[in-house]
DNA sequence: GTGATTTTGATAATCATTCTCATTTGTGAT
DNA sequence: ATCACAAATGAGAATGATTATCAAAATCAC
């Protein structure tokens, strides 16, 4: 593994949820180890290949990276303020194993997250 | 409805499958309707707020529409052919709705995904 | 160390999507 | 029908994430 990439996994780590490429490039730079943004598109995208990070897209298209296998569960995120709540789920792990068994499916994988406003906004 | 977004529809309705707004343009333009890009874009999108489309999005991010007769569901995706089920799960609004509400958050949506391969993929 | 191979990063190129704004079309009242 | 005003349209520019390019720098094998 490349030096840059893990520092790339290291960042993603360190958050624990979903972060973009670029949001990764800034957190790089503040962190005083600026890196490249194709170098870190190319950690994310070999990454992805691997199964090390799991990625979904945000409505406006931007792909979200998140290391996978750290305790999996899913995300309830304010969009208002960001702030997010790691929520566990097994209801929604087995409906995911029962719904791809009746499909024929196998090596099923998912993605859910919550978006919503939390408490403090007021709207 | 606008008479482009009710043309931008009808083409949906014809190819039945998932379509990107760049096909849906092509398409119109073939069929001897040209109607200009962001005309095309603005009807898909009024559609997906009304729910009367699916989105979802290729792996390179690009958003695909799909006229969708029925209400609220979810997709269960092949990873390797790109066959598409949709899957209800009225057990994950439930879940989601449970969740939010634990949490003070309102307004609560969610994205369910699911991906696999499929009965054909032998591997 | 020397040369080959890989990695990196600055920048340019790509491409879907959105924005702008002048023009056209539809609508409603009179 | 006509006028006035709102909504829709389209051509092209602007945006923004992602990818490609390519020369310089780091790494590896010997």
């Amino acid at each position: 593994m490349s030096k840059s990439k893990s520092v790339v996994l290291t960042t993603l780590e360190k958050t624990g949820g979903f972060v973009s490429a670029q949001e990764v490039f800034q957190l790089l730079r503040k962190q005083g180890k600026p890196t490249g943004l194709a170098t870190v598109y190319r950690a994310l995208q070999k990454a992805a290949v691997e199964n090390s990070v799991d990625v979904l897209r945000k409505e406006d298209g931007e792909a979200l990276y998140r290391l996978c296998a750290t305790g999996h569960h899913h995300h309830l995120v304010c969009k208002n303020c960001g702030k997010t709540v790691e929520v566990e789920g097994s209801a929604v792990e087995k409906w995911a194993n029962t719904v791809a068994k009746n499909n024929g499916f196998r090596k099923v994988t998912h993605v859910v997250e919550l978006f919503g406003l939390c408490a403090k906004m007021l709207i």
